[in-house]
DNA sequence: TAGATTGTTAATCGATTAACAATC
DNA sequence: TAGATTGTTAATCGATTAACAATC
C-alpha cells in the first residue's frame, strides 16, 4: 500500500466512501462512476481516474460493485484501523468534537479528553472524563491514543503539539489558526475555518 | 474587483492576513516574501506570485508595507464587509460555532441562531437568542443577514439550504457532511470534517 | 448483437518552481 | 556601491479532461 496517490485524490476518497456507504444503505449493488458522479458533482472520468489509481475493480460494461468499493477505499483511507482519538482543549470547539455523531461510521472513537482549565477537570463530556494537560502521555499511552486533536488558542497549540509528538501519538489534527512544527514522522492536518469561511467572503464580493 | 483569482491563491491569502495581524502586532512595518512564507511554510516565490495576482506594492529590496498589505488583503477577500452570519442548527457544532473567538478579528459576527427542536427555541447561545426555524426567512432579513450556516444533521441539510436562499442570504457556509444544490449566484463553500480526518488517517497508514 | 461502462493513453489546462532583470 | 528583494517570464510539474479501445 505504498502507492503514491496525490492528496487531491486522497481528499476525494471520503466523499465516494461516505456516497458508497449510503447507497448501500439503499440496497444498491453496483454502481457505475456515471451514478456516483453525479451523486457528488464529480465528472465521472475523474471518478474512474481515481479509482484507477489503486487498481481495476470495475466491470467494463457493468459498474462498481458498491460493498467491494466501500471495503476498498476503507482500507485505502486506513480507516480500518479503527483510530483512537485524544482532544486537547475542551472548549465549545474541542467539547462540540467529543459529542461529534459523524466520527463513529468512519471508525474513529474519542478515548480521552485534556484540558489544563482545572474547573473542569474530573468532569465528562460526552461520558469521557476530562484530564489535566499534565496526565497527556500517562494516558495517551495507557489509553493507546492514536490522534491528538487540537483545540486550544493559537498560543497553547504548539506546546501541546510537542506534548503530543512526546507521548507518541501517530498523527495531529489541528484546528488552532497557527503553523505548528512537528516532525517530519508524524502527519499532521490544519483544519482551518478560516480559510474556507475567506473563501465564501471573496466568492459573495467579486459577486456583488 | 473582478480579477480572475485561482482558488488555491485565495485559500492562501486568509493565511498571509492572519500571519499579517500578528506581525503588525509586534510592530513590524516592513515583510519580506521570505520572512512571510518562513512563518507559514511558503515558499517565497509562491507567495510574490499570489500577490502579483491583484497588482504589485511591493518595494524592491525592501518588501512589503504590513499594514498596506493587510488592509489589501482584506478587500480582496471582501473581509470589510463584515458580513453578518445566522446559523441554523444549534447543537454542539452550532453552538461550538455561535461562540467561536476566531470570527470576530475576520470581521464576521453571529446575528440570529435557528433550531428546529422547540424545547431549546428562545434560549440563547453567547447571548444570541435561538428562533425557529419557521422564522428564519422574517428574521434573515430583518436582522440582514448575509451568510447561512448549515449545522443540521445530513437528512436536514437541503431543505435548510433551501430556505436560507428563499430568504434571501448572499452565501452559505455548509457543514453538514452532504452535497448540498444551490443557486449559482449563491456560493457554497463546504465544511467537511471527515476530509481531513481521512487524509490524516491515509497518511498515517501509509507511514507504518 | 448493441448498448453500457471501465481503464488507460493522449491532450489540455493550470499551478508551482526557477531564474533573473529591475530597482530600492 | 553592494546587497536585498520584488515582479515577471520561462520551465517544469501535476492534475484534469477528452477520447477511445476493451469488454461485459
Amino acid at each position: 500500500m505504498k502507492k503514491i496517490i496525490s492528496q487531491a485524490t486522497i481528499d476525494r476518497l471520503p466523499l465516494y466512501f461516505r456516497t458508497l456507504r449510503l447507497v448501500e444503505d439503499e440496497d444498491m449493488q453496483i454502481i457505475s462512476s456515471d451514478e456516483l458522479g453525479r451523486r457528488l458533482d464529480i465528472t465521472p472520468e475523474q471518478i474512474r481516474k481515481d479509482l484507477a489509481t489503486f487498481g481495476q475493480f470495475g466491470r467494463k460494461g457493468i459498474g462498481y460493485d458498491v460493498h467491494e468499493l466501500k471495503i476498498k477505499i476503507e482500507n485505502i483511507l486506513g480507516l480500518q484501523n479503527n483510530w483512537r482519538l485524544a482532544i486537547v482543549g475542551v472548549g465549545h470547539l474541542g467539547g462540540a468534537l467529543a459529542n461529534y455523531v459523524n466520527f463513529a461510521p468512519m471508525g474513529f472513537s474519542v478515548v480521552a479528553l485534556f484540558d489544563s482549565n482545572a474547573s473542569i477537570v474530573g468532569s465528562e463530556v460526552n461520558g469521557i472524563k476530562i484530564n489535566a494537560v499534565s496526565q497527556l502521555k500517562r494516558i495517551v499511552v495507557q489509553k493507546a491514543v492514536d490522534i491528538g486533536v487540537i483545540t486550544v488558542p493559537a498560543v497553547e497549540a504548539q506546546a501541546v503539539a510537542d506534548k503530543l509528538v512526546a507521548a507518541g501519538v501517530k498523527g495531529i489534527w489541528n484546528f488552532a489558526p497557527i503553523k505548528l512544527t512537528v516532525p517530519a514522522s508524524v502527519p499532521l492536518v490544519n483544519e482551518d475555518l478560516s480559510v474556507g469561511l475567506s473563501a465564501l467572503s471573496y466568492h459573495m464580493s467579486v459577486r456583488s
